[in-house]
DNA sequence: TTTTACTGCTAAAACGATTTAGCCATTTTC
DNA sequence: GAAAATGGCTAAATCGTTTTAGCAGTAAAA
């Protein structure tokens, strides 16, 4: 069985007796630009239909210098934070036609440069970046390199790069307004990677809000957590925060969340009566909880919309619009029965 | 600024005075086999350090042809039981070197003939499948192409390919069994997607244990839906389970089973109390539910480690042992408080 | 009639690697 | 001492495209 070779160019050119530079020009759309006669341009196209012709992008993107490709690094695409932006990005690439090839650091710098280094080498045209912690010198790296890239829901001190992140500060303020609105009066804050700076602005909007309703802020109630999958460490600090006398909650992951209700239900607090609660990010769990909990939902499509868009100027005009650079997003708020 | 151009092999034999073709060799390990010398190898080696010298795999995969890429075509990436099939095979995927582009078909066959078709464009060495109903035309042309595929979580009629599916009859009959251990009587089952062989199994394996429990089936308590995300669709149907005296209920898959519960809940149904409930699909969610959930445990792990497993044979070897041709998986179930 | 412009096309280089075939000098074998 | 083997390397083809430069031939302009 002679293995039916896949049809090239040339073979195109070869049936029908002419250059392939033709072939080429025709199947690029560029017939009126080259002047090719619309006769021979109609040949052309039959011909490749006829012998199921499909480009071969590896050569095209050789001759280009576009592989049409970006990178998608994330943490984890099974944590549904992650995987929503991923979906919503390969949407608004395809657009571009564009396709992403994904990779997971697990928050881990080691990983995370391990994979953009083979990435870098598959030639993809771009990144987009949730960066783990102390990634400042990759991403500088990348700029003196002058590769297209955008960092989205992190932001990192002394790297002036194109960034899509919510308006973290605004957004714990709120809620933490919420929970005071509610007779609230001592919340405490679990939280997580603290050393990202848009956690510390989760935080501090958590704390102003304290400060400016004449709330003091205790120490005892604000729980740092090294890790948002280690269910015991999550335990231990909400034992702490209710011996401590709270009455109020807010997660600052959605991870946290899930595990940080499962400590509750586990110890028999009562939401809200015990304590209220809301969480960032909007989880569909939430929705068939015992009590449902409230949410501060991060605009993911409008992230991820955003961050390909910004992309995607750079990979193509080799700059971004100045008032596009860095985008801090409005978030919204979901109020549930977990805090009334 | 001159844009400090990336450093080729030529770059690199040019620093040394020698050929590409020996840089080549060097670089590819094959310096003993191809009689360099120690002395030579050192230098190249050294040279391309210090040039930070990085391959073009979109040269080297046009050349060899192997792109060192796959391509996963799932439904949805943002649906958890894909986003964790994806996390597993990336991380398969890694130890061959090979990264994953994904795309989603949304379980629309006229999408994921699309995909398909820019990927193969894009000359990925294999794909993984979760074809949408309907799709063994294209199947069939994949095989006649030849090109490497592996079908995960579903099978189609008349199609003899690569599989690597649970046995989804068994988890049916066993997860229905279990309700009957209950003391339920009036099981009804979810189901969507019914066109599917493997969803039709499910229901086949409910049926059956209700038979040879001497249990009479009810087809008002079989209910197929046309899709998983439309909440009316699921009020209707679990309002008429209702009045018709359900007892137990089955989803089959953790999406349905999210947007149950929630009508359940609106509906002030019980679990177990009015009704048990198990699902197919262990979701995070399944933990902080009211009544946490019984679930049916895909061994997500495990099958894509095998759908790897297979693709590689596949591309490396063109072929795949016949005793890993078709795949059936056994399942686990982790029994929560929703069926006791 | 010569020049200029246009029309329709082609040849060949280039992208950055891999790989085959083979060259030249030295060493081994008989 | 001639033939064969070995060691260390290179030239050139190749993968399938895109793109630049330019070549005939005819038509319009001078």
């Amino acid at each position: 069985m002679p293995k039916k070779k896949k049809s090239t160019i040339q073979d195109i050119a070869d049936q029908l007796g002419v250059s392939k530079s033709l072939v080429s020009f025709v199947l690029n759309g560029k017939s009126k630009e080259k002047r090719i006669s619309d006769s021979m341009a109609k040949k052309v196209l039959e011909v490749a239909k006829r012998m199921n012709y499909r480009p071969n992008y590896l050569a095209k993107s050789l001759r280009t210098g576009r592989s049409q490709t970006i990178a998608l690094i994330i943490a984890d695409i099974s944590n549904p934070f992650f995987a929503k932006m991923a979906r919503f990005m390969e949407i608004e690439a395809s657009k571009y036609e564009y396709k992403v090839i994904f990779a997971n650091s697990d928050e881990d710098k080691e990983k995370f440069t391990a994979e953009l280094s083979v990435l870098k080498n598959r030639q993809v045209d771009g990144f987009i970046l949730i960066p783990p912690i102390g990634s400042e010198k990759e991403l500088a790296a990348l700029q003196k390199q002058k590769l297209p890239f955008v960092v989205v829901d992190r932001v990192f001190k002394n790297i002036d790069c194109p960034t899509v992140i919510i308006n973290n500060y605004q957004a714990g303020y709120q809620a933490t307004q919420r929970l005071i609105e509610n007779d609230r009066r001592n919340i405490a804050i679990l939280n997580v990677n603290n050393k990202l700076y848009t956690m510390q602005q989760r935080v501090k909007g958590y704390h102003d809000a304290l400060m400016e309703n004449g709330i003091a802020t205790s120490p005892v109630l604000v729980k740092h957590l090294k890790f948002s999958h280690d269910k015991k460490l999550i335990m231990k600090a909400i034992k702490e925060i209710i011996s401590a006398g709270a009455d109020g909650l807010l997660f600052t992951t959605g991870k946290l969340t899930i595990l940080g209700i499962e400590c509750l239900m586990e110890l028999g607090i009562s939401i809200p009566e015990d304590i209220s609660v809301i969480s960032f990010d909007d989880m569909d769990a939430y929705r068939v909880t015992r009590t449902p909990i409230s949410a501060i939902v991060q605009p993911l499509e409008q992230m991820s919309k955003e961050a390909i868009t910004i992309l995607m100027s750079l990979i193509e005009e080799n700059t971004v619009a100045v008032e596009n650079k860095n985008r801090v997003l409005d978030v919204d708020f979901v109020y549930r029965a977990s805090c009334v």
